[in-house]
DNA sequence: ATCATACATCAAAATATTTTGATGCATCAA
DNA sequence: TTGATGCATCAAAATATTTTGATGTATGAT
């Protein structure tokens, strides 16, 4: 099994584009990514802003930093997360030399 | 719990978005799409090049086609996928929005 | 008509992800 | 030092996804 075209394509690797992608499937993920859109939260402003038990926001917050989306600062007994924009620029990369490589393919190639 | 970036700076509603991810979170998807990457291919293309199952193909297949990433012909007793580059285009959009939007804020916001 | 091929679909089993509730660990305030 | 808060982590339960093997359907060849 041998990925060809994508491994060309774009410096992600494709473990990595996994991982972001995953991220991205969960609705309560995109919930999260969408506070922080705006800039910093906490673990308890999205616990107020979604009805989410803090567990399960600690749960998907795990996620979204093993998949290098979100980096955290601590600041006293609160962690504040943001969004990684470096990543969501990798991520973009990819997907635009996905549509960059098949939109100079032709549609067919019997 | 209402979305309130996502919703406005992207014409993609946040289900489909959920489905393209889903799409491109499982490695023998993204493996598959790659193969798509060079044009059409059959099942028994796919069988060939991947050692995957049939049945297996067929459901990821499925997954990638309800997601509208893939569009099919029949052709006698084949039938030939391939990538459908308008959502591709789509998925570009959304992210790009995403980074956009992101790129113009600023760290903090106490 | 019969058979083989290409693929879809289905139900059951295997596996992975998510949720829940409990517990633990820092930090801070009193 | 004690108690409260903010969050992480854990094991078990709940749920969802994936895989497998069997069966079904359409097409085309003989």
């Amino acid at each position: 099994m041998s990925s060809k075209v994508l491994k060309e394509i774009s410096k992600v690797k494709k473990e990595n584009i996994s991982k972001f992608m995953v991220s991205f499937s969960d609705p309560f993920r995109l919930e999260i990514i969408d506070l922080m859109m705006d800039g910093e939260v906490c673990v308890c402003d999205i616990m107020k802003l979604t009805k989410l038990s803090q567990s399960r926001i600690s749960y998907h917050i795990k996620i979204l930093k093993e998949a290098g989306l979100i980096s955290d600062r601590q600041e006293g007994r609160w962690v504040y997360y943001s969004l990684n924009k470096e990543s969501l620029f990798l991520i973009k990369e990819w997907i635009t030399s996905l549509t960059d490589y098949s939109s100079n393919r032709k549609r067919c190639c019997e």
